[in-house]
DNA sequence: AAAGATAGTAATTGATTACTATCTATTTTC
DNA sequence: GAAAATAGATAGTAATCAATTACTATCTTT
C-alpha cells in the first residue's frame, strides 16, 4: 500500500504564496475560468477543503494571484528601464523585459486577459486595471521624455503610441499562446519592436540607407 | 394571467442561425466560457432542451458561431481591400474595416480570444486558427505587393509587419473591451494606424517636415 | 383530413462546482 | 510537557450545468 504522506503544515501566509504560484502554473495549460479549487489543491498535494483555511473564497485566490502578477511584472519593467538614460532605449528594454516575463510565466497574461475581458467588475479586475493604468503612465512619461530629448518625433501622438506599445505586446502574446511556442515570441519581439521604433522615432537610423 | 406564447416553429437551419446570433449578442456582455445553454435558450425565448434538437451538443454551437464570425469578418475585410490599387491604402482599409466589424459585434473578438487561448484543440479553435492563417496570408500578399511597388521599405521584415498589424488590432480591441467604449476604439484606430504606417512605409510623408 | 415529420415543453438526470461541518494531526506557547 | 492554537483530512451540502427523456403542438404532404 502507498503511504499517503501528509503535506507539511505551513503557516498561513506561506501557504498563500504557494497557492498563488500553483494557480499561475495551472493557468499556463488551463483556461483560467476553468481552474477549479479542486485542481489547485491537487496541484499542491492538498485536499480541496484545506484551501479554504487560507482564503475566504475563490475570488480571494484570484485577487492574490493578480496582486502577485502585477507586483512582479511592474518590478521587472521598472528594473529594466532603471538607469537607462535614453528614453527610447528604456522603452525597448521594457518591451523585451515584458516579453521575457511572459515567456517565463505563460499563465500570467492568460489570467490578465481573461480577467480584463470579464464583464462585471470583480476585485481582481480592479487590480488588473490599476496595473494597466500604472503601465500606461510609465509609458507616457518615457514618450514625453523622448520627445523632449529629440529621440521621438515631436508631432507623435503620445496616447496612440502608448496604446500601440501595449497592443504590440498583447499581439505577440496572443500569437504565442496560440502556437504555444514561447521561444518564438522572444525572437519575434525584437523584430516587431524595430518596426514600432521606426514608427515613433524622429529620424530613421536605417543601416541599409548608409550604403 | 400571462399567456405563454409558444415560439414559432422554425426550420432547423433557420433556428441554427438565430442561435448563433443569440450567442454573439450574449458574448458582448458575458464571458464566453460562462455562457450556458440555458442562457442562450432564454435569450431566444426557448426552453433549454429545445436547443439540442438542432445541435448535438454545446461544442457544436461554438463551432457554428466561430464559422459565422470567420465568414463575416473575412468577407468584410476582403470587400474593404477590393478595388483599392495601393497596397498600403488597402491595408489601411482592412484595418479600419476590421475595427468597425468588432465595434458592431463586440462579442466576436471575445469569443475568438477566448477560444484561441484554450489549451486543448477544440473544433472551434481549429476554425479560429484557420481564419487567422488566412488573414496572415492576405496581409503577406499585400505587404509583398507594397514592397514591389515601392510603398513599403524594401528591407521591411514582412512577417514581423504582419504580426504587428494583427497585434495592433488585438491591442485596440483589448483596451476597448476593458473600457467598454467601442466608439473610442474607432477613433483611436486611425491614430494608431498612422504610427504603424510610419513604421513600415518607405518614405515618411510627414507634413511637419515640409515646413 | 389523416399521417408522418418536425420542433417545441416540462421534468429529470448524473456530473461538477464552490463551500462547510466535524474530526484529527501537528505546532506553538507558557 | 500539557494546553491552546493552527492546519490538515474526511465527508458532506446546495446549486448549477449539459444532456436526455417522455410527451405535445404545429407544419407539411398526399
Amino acid at each position: 500500500m502507498t503511504t499517503h504522506t501528509r503535506p507539511k503544515n505551513l503557516p498561513a501566509e506561506e501557504r498563500r504564496n504557494v497557492t498563488v504560484e500553483a494557480v499561475i502554473e495551472l493557468a499556463a495549460t488551463t483556461n483560467p475560468g476553468d481552474i477549479t479549487t479542486a485542481a489547485i489543491a491537487k496541484h499542491m498535494h492538498l485536499t480541496q477543503g484545506a484551501l479554504f483555511r487560507h482564503f475566504p473564497n475563490k475570488e480571494a485566490i484570484w485577487q492574490a494571484v493578480m496582486k502577485w502578477v502585477a507586483k512582479r511584472l511592474m518590478a521587472r519593467i521598472d528594473k529594466a528601464a532603471e538607469g537607462v538614460e535614453s528614453p527610447l532605449a528604456a522603452m525597448r528594454s521594457m518591451f523585451l523585459a515584458h516579453v521575457t516575463f511572459v515567456s517565463e510565466h505563460p499563465g500570467a497574461p492568460r489570467m490578465l486577459f481573461g480577467e480584463l475581458q470579464g464583464a462585471k467588475p470583480t476585485p481582481a479586475k480592479r487590480l488588473a486595471r490599476a496595473m494597466m493604468k500604472q503601465y500606461a503612465e510609465r509609458l507616457n512619461h518615457l514618450i514625453e521624455a523622448g520627445k523632449a530629448c529629440g529621440e521621438l518625433a515631436e508631432d507623435l501622438d503620445s496616447q496612440a503610441a502608448a496604446t500601440l506599445f501595449i497592443g504590440t505586446i498583447q499581439g505577440l502574446v496572443m500569437q504565442s499562446l496560440m502556437s504555444g511556442d514561447m521561444e518564438k515570441m522572444r525572437a519575434d519581439a525584437t523584430r516587431v519592436f524595430a518596426i514600432y521604433q521606426r514608427g515613433i522615432a524622429k529620424t530613421q537610423n536605417d543601416p541599409a540607407e548608409v550604403a
